[in-house]
DNA sequence: ATGAAAGCGCTAACAC
DNA sequence: GTGTTAGCGCTTTCAT
């Protein structure tokens, strides 16, 4: 391993102005810098991030904590993450939380504390008031994605609004009769969002004017087969079918789809179907949908921790922004036939 | 941060003490380690893993290189890897090569030779000679998953054996009119895994003394999008019409399970189709399988690095080991009709 | 603008 | 089994 010492030997001068030159950081004449780059490159000299960690504090490495990884909407967000940090020299180390209360534990108490991140990106992770203050002890800058996090500055999507406009389609194509694929309380962690989902399409039916039946709604649980599975149940009935389905997420929706084939309904001629999220097989299956952009997301919290690990950053200048979403029109929805 | 001296006051003894009894490394009774223990947990101390790296020239962190990461056979590779890693008390670093040959230059020229990595997992990537004697110039045990990668141990799936399995499954149902949905060179990256299972495809096919029908190949992309479009090519034709499909993923697969049913035909009973992987969708459509199990293939290669990095290991001792694979019928696949 | 030198917090010889 | 001490390879005051 070529070191420091190397490139300041070979370009004249001393490692404190390779150090500067290769950072950055202080002043260089415009000459030597060029030098000393020249030099750098010739010995392919790449900095030891242990040893300038060490003696400068900071490590150009934050943490990523995800409760998933094999999810579509959370790989989507490390990828955004990823690539935006690869941009800004930094690196990503990934915890998933999969493993259940151990592993967490561990995260917490072992992994991100060992100095070894600057900072955290939270994917939809609900943080104890003690995992965030220790966190936040250590000075290290938070961002959530999905929360709120009380006390931490959150990228959060509005549910109500989202789940309220995707309702709002249907009830503008004449639909009245509408169902709701939701989740059973066992999957209402992340930020109670499949109960602000459902209250976004009860605010929309009720301002609307229309009754909310009971029996149109099934929970479910976020899978394809889940949502296959209740759609079967909302569908198959001989009378009262409802005309429209506003699934609370697209891959029940997707399941909506295929139940709605098996049962011989033609879609979206005898029953309309919107999800959420924009599921990279929505485009496939022609699904109306309300776009959330999880690369963006992504990309978007690193915006904010590189903001925030600016030394002149008000800590409090970003606080909890909204996400964009967007509804997506494809061939699932269509108006109610007279 | 409470540092290493602190713990070495309160437990009364030195700081070398301290690092061997919270590290294991060095002799230590075992009433001061249980003292010192006890006196770094009361203080709350954890070690900084950059001092510690640069005295020991060991990071406790793995580098795990992948060319997508939104795609479930690689964001299970990475879970695997990451679960086991943590169980090791290791870190994961994740690099996404998807950004394009800019991204890819600076990952193997700037991130993986910062010191930061003590080893590297290649998941699907082809490394040119180059990258793969620079990571090994600097000592850092590297495993492939997907290779071969020439000079690297890898872990390899006998993707012939594979698709010669998958065929041979369809033939044992007394199918002879095989069409087999593969890739365009295109898509013939990862080690030519498009084409070897081509190759097993039609050894299958020879073996059993079948004609290969070359108006029976279909070319696609390995998405459920391609798998549909190249079915409807296949099974919308009048007459000659395949009795059964081999696809050379699931997700293509499932891709002709939808194209059949639009176009009327029932699987099994009109068509056998069968596919390499067991997606994660593969149980809900029922799909019939050649399994591969990413997650353990995360796992496995961790194992192999941990070998790798201990001292006493035979640099040679783990080179190329086939991972294993197993059919798995479902509902997609049945006898030929007479 | 540049150099000298004091650490950053820990580990690993080496002594005892 | 334990303490002493010399680094690990940089960054950053503080001089100049």
């Amino acid at each position: 391993m070529t070191g420091i010492d190397e490139v300041a030997r070979l370009a004249g001068v001393s490692t404190a102005t390779v150090s500067r030159a290769l950072s950055g950081n202080g002043p260089v004449s415009p000459a030597t810098r060029e030098r000393v780059q020249s030099a750098a490159s010739t010995l392919g000299y790449v900095v030891s991030s242990n040893a300038s960690s060490l003696a400068s504090g900071r490590t150009r490495n934050v943490g990523v904590v995800v409760p998933f990884l094999s999810r579509w909407f959370f790989s989507s967000v490390v990828e955004g993450a990823e690539a935006a940090l690869l941009g800004h020299g930094y690196d990503l180390t990934l915890y998933n939380l999969s493993g259940g209360e151990e592993s967490r534990r561990s995260v917490f108490d072992q992994f991100l504390l060992r100095k070894r991140v600057d900072a955290v990106i939270a994917v939809a992770l609900e943080l104890t008031d003690d995992e965030v203050s220790r966190l936040l002890a250590l000075h290290k800058p938070l961002v959530g994605i999905g929360g709120p996090i009380p006390g931490v500055p959150t990228l959060t999507l509005d549910d109500l609004a989202v789940a309220q406009l995707a309702t709002e389609h249907l009830i503008s194509l004449g639909h009245t009769q509408i169902a709701h694929i939701g989740a059973g309380v066992e999957f209402d962690l992340d930020f109670h969002l499949a109960s602000t989902r459902r209250r976004g399409f009860e605010r929309a039916m009720h301002d609307a004017g229309l009754t909310i039946r009971d029996d149109l709604y099934q929970p479910a649980d976020f899978t394809i087969r889940g949502g296959y599975e209740a759609a079967k149940q909302l569908l198959g009935r001989p009378y009262d079918r409802p005309t429209a389905i506003f699934a609370a997420s697209d891959e029940m929706a997707i399941g909506c789809l295929l139940a709605a084939r098996d049962l011989g309904l033609s879609v979206p001629r005898d029953v309309s179907i919107v999800g959420i999220d924009d599921h990279e097989l929505a485009e496939f299956f022609g699904l109306t949908t309300v776009a959330q952009f999880p690369r963006q997301q992504g990309r978007l919290a690193v915006d904010v921790l590189m903001d925030a690990l600016q030394p002149e950053s008000d800590d409090a200048a970003t606080l909890n922004r909204e996400l964009p979403f967007q509804l997506v029109v494809r061939s699932s929805t269509a108006r109610l036939a007279d």
